[in-house]
DNA sequence: TTGATATATTCTCGTATAGGAATATACTTA
DNA sequence: TAAGTATATTCCTATACGAGAATATATCAA
């Protein structure tokens, strides 16, 4: 079996970092055509119309037709399932955040012993393996 | 130019909807062995240690030897960048939010009004394009 | 109509899969 | 040492890219 298409889901579809760009782009709120991405993002027309196409078909992205040209704008509700699935980690650093928080508040007060005079502060050695 | 390989950053690595299962196994807490991760996934073997094996590569898991077993853990620091990227877009869904919120209430007023019996309500017949 | 501009599509090529099968490696136990 | 268990690696094949080049399609301007 090969690869997933990149078009398969918008796991796959925002793999690719040009097409990251392309979305950050557009998140910026206005809408652009086609000309104003290839400028940006310094890459060929028709590279960047063929990641338009895997955004379009992901559902990244909707575009409209005025005149000549094509003007896409960002539909963020397709991204949400990245969104969902790594709020499942988000524990992950918020808890290091405070474990963080703690060891550092423990430190302090370990000053504030020290300060005061006490030689023997009961033991904390634990939980201290900094990477 | 090809695809970039699944090893060349988290958002290849977990495009791949089996990789994302093992680390949402992994996620659960506890150290797993590859057994484990077989049975549990129903995939066989070497799939499983050739997903590990990127993962790995990625860094967003860590192995240690016990035995004749390898016990993964998650590494979710790794995982940050998705995060961090996807969390630019959370204004879209907590702003529509606020604004599927914000037509409840237009509608409650609304109905108000005309309970109290009042026949015209000022033009709110924009921003109503339901999908 | 003719030429210019904007965008999409097709073709080609090198490359990297994902999974199955077979095998290699490392460790354990008798 | 030999057999058994756990895991990784190699080989194979079908498939799908991503970019460049060339071309097609649609619209505008004169």
């Amino acid at each position: 079996m090969a690869r997933a298409a990149t078009t398969s889901d918008v796991f796959n579809a925002i793999a690719e970092p040009r097409r990251r760009e392309i979305v950050d782009l557009l998140a910026r709120g206005a809408e652009r055509d086609v000309t104003e991405l290839v400028l940006r993002l310094g890459l060929s027309q028709p590279t960047v119309s063929k990641h338009l196409g895997v955004l379009r078909k992901v559902g990244v992205v909707a575009v409209h037709k005025a005149g000549q040209r094509r003007l896409y704008r960002l539909n963020p509700e397709e991204l949400k399932p990245v969104h969902d699935w790594i709020q499942n980690f988000e524990r992950f650093w918020t808890d290091q955040l405070a474990s963080i928080k703690e060891a550092a508040e423990r430190k302090v007060k370990q000053r504030a012993a020290q300060d005061r005079g006490a030689s023997n502060p009961q033991s904390i050695s634990k939980e201290q393996s900094h990477g």
